[in-house]
DNA sequence: ATAATTAAAGACAAAGTTATCTTTAATTAT
DNA sequence: ATAATTAAAGATAACTTTGTCTTTAATTAT
């Protein structure tokens, strides 16, 4: 469905949010291990998020790191993928027409629109923060390999 | 959602469906025109659906050219996103885990989990032959650029 | 038989994605 | 100030996907 790129944007916000306050910075190495991704392609992507601030917040120096404002967390999975230039996807035709309309389908177009509504809502409700709660609570993993 | 090959993969099947007959064969450079795709790659791509005629039939020379059986008209999509090797997609975990599972779910994967159903159910009931039938009927098209 | 036509096969090229490594800049602690 | 630490920035490499082009094989028509 996604890049790995996005994949790695996904799993390493969530393990900010559930992990970090600006008293507690990350670094890109205890991020990248805790979601199993390899180091320096994961800084890079990070780099995606933290412009202005928009999803995630970095400091460089000692003490510095990856953390999340209150504010971050209650963004929807969407800003993530609008951040990764991911969003796209969410418009395109199931069969690779030009575009995707009412005006003119694709055969799979009446039925997959629906299904496609299903999943703009979920990435547009879920919150970073719940996402992050789940970690928390033990009931969902951001990693195959440990608990 | 998909790779551009099994987009043209499902555009072409669809077009060969509708248009051809054993006595009506199609030529490459005719599908890759109605589909809009380039068509050295189609050429390609159609490989791979020939192998035991398992989607669709192809035969050299004059009067040769790409046709599709009633039998294989009456296989789901699903089938061709098989023989493209993509029907693994149907499996994989939306934020990149190694496994989608129940034992160790990521954080989307509840709700993400019937979304998924519902693709799976979509590409095992549809069949060619209905999607190629919307074609036929005006209500539904393999190319934004022309009718 | 020979020539013409068509897809198959294979080598190759271009572009995009994923990943690594090195250098630079910012921040902190001494 | 200096040294240490951390992310940012940039160069580059490996791999995958997408696409083109040439040669070969099969089939048909003459
Ligand atoms: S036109 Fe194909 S999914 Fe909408
Ligand atoms: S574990 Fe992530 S979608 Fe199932």
């Amino acid at each position: 469905m996604f890049s790995k790129a996005t994949e790695y944007a996904l799993r390493a916000t969530i393990y900010i949010a559930q992990k970090s306050s600006v008293d507690n910075k990350l670094s890109i190495h205890e991020i990248a291990k805790a979601i199993d991704s390899p180091v320096s392609f994961t800084a890079k992507i990070l780099q995606l998020l933290t412009p202005g601030n928009k999803v995630i917040s970095a400091v460089r120096g000692p003490k510095g790191g990856f953390y999340i404002t209150e504010q971050s967390k209650k963004l929807p999975v969407r800003a993530i993928l609008i951040a990764m230039g991911e969003s796209k996807i969410l418009d395109k035709c199931v069969l690779g027409l030009n575009k995707c309309s009412e005006a003119k389908p694709c055969p799979m177009h009446s039925q997959y629109k629906n299904i496609k509504q299903q999943l703009i809502s979920l990435f547009e409700t879920k919150t970073i923060q719940q996402l992050a709660e789940d970690i928390d609570g033990g009931i969902a993993f951001l990693n195959s390999k440990k608990g």
